[in-house]
DNA sequence: TTGAAAGCGCTACCAA
DNA sequence: TTGGTAGCGCTTTCAA
């Protein structure tokens, strides 16, 4: 690994041109810029990263923190923690994974020791311990998703009441009167913060709008082909003509497949849309209305505040809603007029 | 964030004895040791990271590179990550992140600048890129799974010839004379490494044993449910008295589902048993045995290899292979005799 | 437009 | 048992 000396040498300049060359905060003669690259080249020099986060002011390197929890939806995970990766590399920052079982203990130590120059949150419980930490320590510290407690704290999340309230609005538009909510597993509701938002602003809607809505879940822990086809068949017996689905993949799969057990046709029989997925509905065998959960919007948002938070005009603290987007797929229709006779 | 010196100032002595004192490296005497400690709680001392990189020849970081392909099935390649990071906090390292589309370019940057210690290779494909570029750079490189041009390369991974060879003896033993294979998905096969040679010693051993075997998959990109009814439902018309199962959670389910539509017992009328599992077989409606996948002793292995490189007696190049375990929980049995006459 | 040089905070060698 | 100090390789200020 040459350093930036042969570096200078083989270019025939000061370490510091070389230095400047390569950052671009200083202009450099055009053809002293060339000798330089030419060296670095021909070196395959690439300063070193010890040497810069001590003696520049940054490490280039983001913390993410996850608890990865037995019961956490992998795919989903998955998916934002790529994002995120991806939004980094773009601003030539790398990601330090910090999956602790003590994610927190991770915090504090790069907080301590400077490793990192920001530190990302995900997989943010309603209650999560790591705010706390958040305000103790001295790193700039995004949240990807919203604790209940979220106080001074700069979170990013998807507009999930937005995006709960649409999905009402537009089967409540289409003059569907009672509408069912496949929901997730039951420890979502408890160890995650976006579940319950989803359900309270499906409940309040309908309320407002004089829709009846019911909810079950598709799991205890992991979403499961059982549950989910239960809970669909609950609300179907229960009157509803139209379903908001906010779960996993298989799940909307179950669903699927009790409609299509009883014979129910989408959208003539019966109206769905998805709200929050993160995953392709499109694989699906029927398409599907959704309102999905989009990673990329929330990282690289997330990413861009944390940038900023290094920056001079730090960002406001406070929580950064993404809006919705729609994407109809042909799902929806309006309710069966027997049906709609019936109540 | 308090620095060397501050502590020193305030136990009252230099910068090395604090240095010392912390490492461990050279004998402290009680007292000053206690001093010194004192005052690192009381100053919330960490040593900075970057420092101790540019002065010291560790970094205390491995990169864990993967890359992420649409088809990698989450929930494994979760369980593998975690692994390595409990892994490698074990020994005070952490994890940077690879997963760029060009998990390429970035094990060239940091072998370039010098970021981290040793490279982690997960996800390997047979024809793995990453191979050429880990005999190209300086850092240490233990490769989680087995490319098929490993020459000169550390490589760990379990059995998984010996574990299929288990398998098929575990039914030849029991009497079964004709079995099938529930495969992964197709795209597994081509870019993946360990399911070919799950079907190979499969075929082989089966062939050595007289035994009739088959095989189908069960989905194209991701497993599927239907593919993997499909695939059962094939292979017990082909008349197979056994199945062993290479494939996905959900799989498993659905092979189970197929059975029991058809009214088939375990083990009474079909004999079953996992291979390469990495999730809880025991979650699953029917009792299993199971031959797993256990990430933990991939990766406590792959973490304690690249430690060993940056020792002074580095390991030998070469495959390390993890021996299988056998978990018995009662899904094998002879064949019936009715079935067994048929043939 | 460029160069010299002072650190950044630590590790580890050399002395005492 | 401890202290002094020379770097590690870079960024950035000050001079030219």
């Amino acid at each position: 690994m040459a350093n930036i000396n042969e570096v200078a040498e083989a270019a025939g300049v000061s370490i510091s041109t070389v230095s400047y060359a390569l950052s671009g905060k200083r202009p450099v003669a055009a053809d002293t810029r060339r000798r330089i690259e030419a060296a670095v080249r021909e070196l395959g020099y690439s300063p070193n990263a010890g040497a810069r986060m001590l003696a520049g002011s940054r490490t280039q390197i983001f913390a993410l923190t996850e608890p990865l929890r037995k019961d956490t939806h992998a795919p989903t995970h998955m998916a934002f923690v790529l994002a995120t990766a991806v939004a980094a590399r773009r601003h030539d920052y790398d990601i330090l994974l910090l999956t602790d079982e003590q994610a927190q203990a991770g915090m504090s130590r790069v907080a301590a020791n400077g490793l990192v120059d920001a530190i990302l949150v995900l997989d943010v419980a309603p209650d999560d311990a790591r705010v706390g930490l958040a305000r103790q320590i001295a790193t700039p510290t995004v949240f990807i998703g919203i604790p209940d407690d979220n106080d001074g704290l700069i979170c990013v999340d998807l507009d999930f009441e937005a995006a709960a309230a649409w999905a009402v609005d537009l089967l409540a538009d289409a003059g569907h009167t009672s509408i069912g909510l496949v929901g997730q597993t039951e420890t979502a509701y408890v160890k995650s913060n976006f579940p319950p938002r989803v359900r309270a602003s499906v409940l309040a809607r309908s309320a407002d709008r004089g829709v009846a809505a019911a909810y079950g879940t598709t799991g205890s822990k992991h979403a499961n082909r059982q549950a989910a086809r239960r809970t669909t068949a609950d609300l179907l017996d229960a009157g509803a003509t139209a379903l908001v689905l906010h779960c996993a993949d298989e799940a909307h799969a179950a669903v699927l497949a009790e409609l299509s057990s009883r014979g129910l046709r989408v959208p003539e029989d019966i109206s769905l849309i998805s709200v929050g997925a993160s995953f392709d509905t499109s694989a699906l065998p029927v398409r599907i209305d959704s309102i999905p959960l989009i990673p990329e919007a929330s990282c690289d948002l997330a990413v861009e505040l944390a940038l900023q938070t290094l920056g001079t005009d730090a960002p406001e603290p406070g929580v950064r809603l993404i809006a919705p987007t729609y994407s109809a797929q042909g799902s929806i229709a309006s309710p069966r007029s027997s049906e709609a006779a019936a109540h």
